[in-house]
DNA sequence: ATTTAATGTTAGCAGTGTAAACATGATAAC
DNA sequence: GTTATCATGTTTACACTGCTAACATTAAAT
């Protein structure tokens, strides 16, 4: 016997989009389905969501949060270098293991944060996170502060995506040569990599 | 008068493609509007792709090419690191300026390079290019090469992805705090930025 | 108890990717 | 030069999509 009110769709409904997101990337899921998957009608979703969009950005905002809890670790006074290659391998790890939700989260799925306060707030906090660990590295101004944040983040984040791109193409094409073999080099040894990135960048 | 074949339509398909895409962003293109505008019928671009994919391969080896090219400089014996500068540069305004293109290319539209051989070649072929230049540049061993190169293409691949979430993200949002202002000095001054970071990585 | 607002359903529109069957006309074989 | 072939075009149709409008049900507020 089942009720006419659901009484917990929407998180329901988060839930369920964010796993089928990741399971087959965002551009499969359908509204539709969805809404067939948690038992309710076809358009039951849009008392929720105004668009596709703002579900899309629902998932975005959970996987941002997902992202800061991975990458956080428990250090309240002095950071250290190795620290921040942590962090920089939690990240790459994340990206990687939760690829398609990834590409939700910093593709074009979501045109426009600020139309989405929730995504916004849980996008910047990442980013403030990172910000504070920098913070306590060295006594830096604000800005040099924002440059080697940027500059970790623009590396942990190309990584993800090189070292995604060449892995799938390497599926089946798989000649020891090319980017494949030093792509696999990279993954397989990234600490080694990010403390090199962030030597230089401490240094400067 | 009309004749029955158009004579040139894979070609004008693609370029019109092309153009909707980077206009547009590739979600929004569809195979029939991209019929109309060409003036054949909703089914004839099926004559010459398979499917929307090999449509966007397509198009993203024509992104592919464009890049090369633009990323090409003509040195014939060494380089310096101020060539690589320079590179990383022209790749990121490639980059920018040809967003949506860009995430054709770089994005999950096309799944596997592989079962497209010109894509693939294309996209090999600018990596290729880069690790030419690198093999220019010092007398290193191809698996120092190719660990060089990938750390470039990632540190530039993702300034790319940042930069533009970053602004994308700023365009209604302009408060003079966070990840923009910081994204924005940085986009002011790439050549700096990509010489400390080659800096660092050229003296591993 | 009655009104109201939140949350659900049904029906339907316009648009999509794509397959199947058919039409046309350029090219190659006789 | 006629004819067969095949690439390339069209028509029709199917199953699916996001989304809107009108209506139904029930929880919450008065």
């Amino acid at each position: 016997m089942k009720s006419y009110h659901h009484g917990n769709l929407k998180q329901e409904l988060i839930d369920c989009a964010s796993k089928l997101c990741e399971r087959d990337g965002y551009t499969k899921l359908s509204i539709r389905s969805l809404a067939k998957e948690s038992g309710v009608s076809q358009t039951a979703p849009y008392r929720h969501f105004e668009t596709k969009e703002a579900l899309y950005a629902s998932v975005a905002t959970d996987g941002f949060k997902k992202l800061s809890k991975a990458c956080h670790i428990d250090v309240d006074k002095k950071i250290t270098k190795k620290h921040l290659v942590e962090i920089g391998c939690k990240y790459i790890e994340f990206g990687l293991e939760n690829a398609n939700t990834y590409d939700l989260m910093f593709g074009t799925a979501v045109g426009n944060f600020a139309q989405y306060p929730e995504l916004l707030e849980s996008a910047n906090s990442t980013y403030e996170n990172m910000r504070l660990s920098f913070s306590k590295l060295a006594n830096d101004s604000d800005e040099v502060i924002a440059f080697k944040c940027i500059t970790l983040w623009s590396m942990v984040h190309g990584l993800v995506g090189i070292l995604r791109k060449v892995q799938m193409v390497g599926e089946d094409y798989d000649e020891g040569e090319g980017p494949m073999s030093s792509a696999n080099i990279i993954a397989g040894n990234l600490e080694n990599h990010l403390d090199k990135v962030l030597t230089g960048l401490i240094q400067s």
